[in-house]
DNA sequence: GTCTATAATTCGATAGAC
DNA sequence: GTCTATCGAATTATAGAC
């Protein structure tokens, strides 16, 4: 039974969204204002509220991000770091969800918390997926999470220019083999010490 | 000539300047506020003002850091991945202005433009000094760059549970080998289209 | 459903007494 | 140098006319 009731005002839930999402993505969360994005809407600010309830409410609905995660099952194992990191890469580049909750994560506490979730119910068991060892596979998929969200903070937020300047073909080269030894790797020997090093200069004293 | 004048003034401006760190890092540039950063250094929120100059002015002071790395030339490069990785991780867990630098930098673009100095004075230069070719170096000193702040995220930031649960040691031995890749690895081969793969699920057509 | 008006806070910054 | 008082602006959120 498909209750799509499709009310009038559905037009006006998505242009809501959609601006909610791009000034969520380029300004985070404190300084993405309701005024700013019924601006960029072309609606009454007053709307907004009516429809979402509160400015954390609007985020939730705008910040929702799904990472269309390939099936496991799909992807030959060997070449599952590039794939991977590819997707990723791909991903990000068509929604902007994805930067409105990673900027939003640094200082808003639900969207960490949402950060998390989209870890644990889709980075993880796509992972498990082609990793038996369910603890294991936990850890294999942090570091991968560690290695992705590193390129796009990067790359998106921080627009550093040497990763901004890649295509997404050549950071995928680069980062594909790290993301399938995280994968598919052998656990690291804990046997020897780190080769720890001196410090080069002496910290400043309260400048 | 060491005109190191010690005004009274001097710990005045050193417990605002802590206090301003443990803020800028805990709560991000906008949420932390003069106010509440004068509170915490039981100072009077115009003294603040009269320091500093500006929030802004406040946060550059505040958020100024020295990663401390180490003299390429006292590194044996075969171990130099691991290396770098355990003191990131210490250093990162020993100077609070790192995580008011990586918050801030997510929604303030002082903050961002810092981040990148920081990258092009103190994490290309020592990398260069590991890898010859200039061009080389720059792109692999930003993957280095890359695979640490993914780590710090995770782990200091959105305290991603499994990276939050590991030791200092255990993650230097899991990314070190990373990090020796991106250092001295090869270039990655340009032949490969890398496998694409269907997406598993249709967006949601603007829930 | 849409919009005006405004309440209730909170913030950065300033002026000026002492 | 230190603190009180406050300005002016901006914010989220609400009440209510139409």
């Amino acid at each position: 039974m498909n209750h799509a009731a499709p009310r009038r005002s559905d037009a006006t839930r998505a242009a809501i969204l959609s601006a909610a999402r791009e000034r969520f993505a380029a300004d985070g969360y404190e300084r993405a204002t309701i005024r700013s994005i019924a601006a960029d809407a072309r609606i009454d600010p007053a709307m907004v509220m009516r429809y979402f309830g509160t400015k954390a409410g609007l985020f939730a609905a705008a910040a929702t991000l799904d990472l269309q995660l390939p099936d496991p099952a799909a992807i030959p194992r060997d070449c599952a770091g590039t794939a991977i990191a590819a997707h990723f890469l791909e991903r990000w580049e068509n929604d902007e969800a994805l930067a409105a909750m990673l900027r939003g994560a640094a200082t808003n506490d639900y969207a960490a918390a949402e950060a998390r979730r989209v870890f644990t119910d889709q980075v993880r068991p796509m992972v498990a997926g082609l990793c038996p060892n369910p603890e294991e596979a936990t850890i294999r998929a942090a570091l991968i999470d560690s290695q992705l969200l590193g390129i796009a903070l990067n790359r998106y937020l921080l627009r550093l220019p040497p990763i901004a300047a890649l295509s997404r073909a050549e950071i995928a080269a680069w980062i594909g083999p790290t993301i399938q030894r995280y994968l598919t790797g052998p656990l690291p020997s804990d046997d020897s010490e780190p080769f720890t090093t001196p410090p080069q200069a002496a910290p400043d004293p309260a400048s």
